[in-house]
DNA sequence: ATTTTTCATCGTAAAAATACGATAAAAAAC
DNA sequence: GTTTTTTATCGTATTTTTACGATGAAAAAT
C-alpha cells in the first residue's frame, strides 16, 4: 500500500523548518559562506577596519548588481554590518556575530557532543 | 551607450569559475554544510564510526531518497565515504578531508591570511 | 524460486540562488 | 540647479538545490 511520507502534507513542507537549535544555525553560516565571492568579502574585510561597496566590485569578477546581491546575503546572515556614509556604505565584520559563527564551527569540526545544543 | 559586462558573454557566464585556490576550496566545503541535514549526518558520523543509511532515515525529516541525495552531497564533496555491505551501505567520515576542511575554516576564521593561497 | 530488505537513481516539480541590466535615491560636486 | 558618483533594489532569466514518489538492483531471508 502506498503511504504518503508524515512531513509532506500538501504541496512543497520545507522540513528545514523541522531542525532547530546549533544545527540549524551552523546551516545558515555555511550557507552564508557558500560561495567563493562572501569568501573573499569576508577575508577583505577581516583585514581592514572596513571597506566600501566600490572596493569590493573593483576585485569581484561580477557586476554591482550581484555584489551588492552578496553583501546583502552577508548582511541577512549577521555576519557585517553596512554604515552609511553618503554618497557610498561602508561594512566591516560584525564581531559578535563572526566570533559565534567561528565557535560553531570550532564545536562541530572538534565534535565534542551531539547535542544541537550542547553549547548554548 | 549600453555596453555589456565583460564576464556576461553569452547566455549565463558562471563567475564562480572565476575564483581559485582557498577561496574555492572552503565555498566548496561550507556549501556542503548549508543544509542541517547534512550537519546532522555529519554530526552523527563523527560519533560513530559509520552509520547505516537507514539509521540517517530514521531520525531525519524527510524521504529516504532525499537523505540519500544528501548523503551523495557529502560524498561529492569528499567528506564522507560509502562501504558497501549488501544490502546495506555504511558511511564513516573520510578524516583526511576533514581535517582539511577543519583546517581551512580555521584558518579563515583566524583570518590569518588575505593570500587565496597561503597554506598549500 | 520467490519475497523482502535496503538503498541509489530516475523523473519531476517547486523553490532558492545567482547573475545581469536598468532604474532610483541621495548626497556630493560642479 | 544640474550633473556626477555611489549603491541598493527591481525585474527577469538561468541554474542549482531541495523535495517527493516510483523504480531498479542486489543481496538476504523465506
Amino acid at each position: 500500500m502506498p503511504q504518503g511520507h508524515k512531513f509532506y502534507k500538501k504541496k512543497c513542507y520545507n522540513p528545514r523548518k523541522e531542525f532547530q537549535g546549533t544545527t540549524r544555525e551552523l546551516a545558515r553560516y555555511a550557507k552564508a559562506l557558500a560561495h567563493p565571492a562572501r569568501i573573499k568579502i569576508l577575508r577583505f574585510l577581516s583585514h581592514s577596519d572596513f571597506c566600501y561597496t566600490g572596493d569590493f566590485v573593483e576585485v569581484l569578477p561580477m557586476a554591482q548588481s550581484t555584489v551588492s546581491q552578496h553583501l546583502k546575503e552577508l548582511r541577512d546572515a549577521g555576519l557585517i554590518i553596512a554604515n552609511e556614509q553618503p554618497p557610498r556604505v561602508s561594512y566591516c565584520i560584525n564581531h559578535e556575530v563572526w566570533e559565534r559563527a567561528k565557535l560553531l564551527f570550532q564545536d562541530f569540526f572538534s565534535a565534542l557532543t551531539d547535542e544541537d545544543d550542547a553549547r548554548p
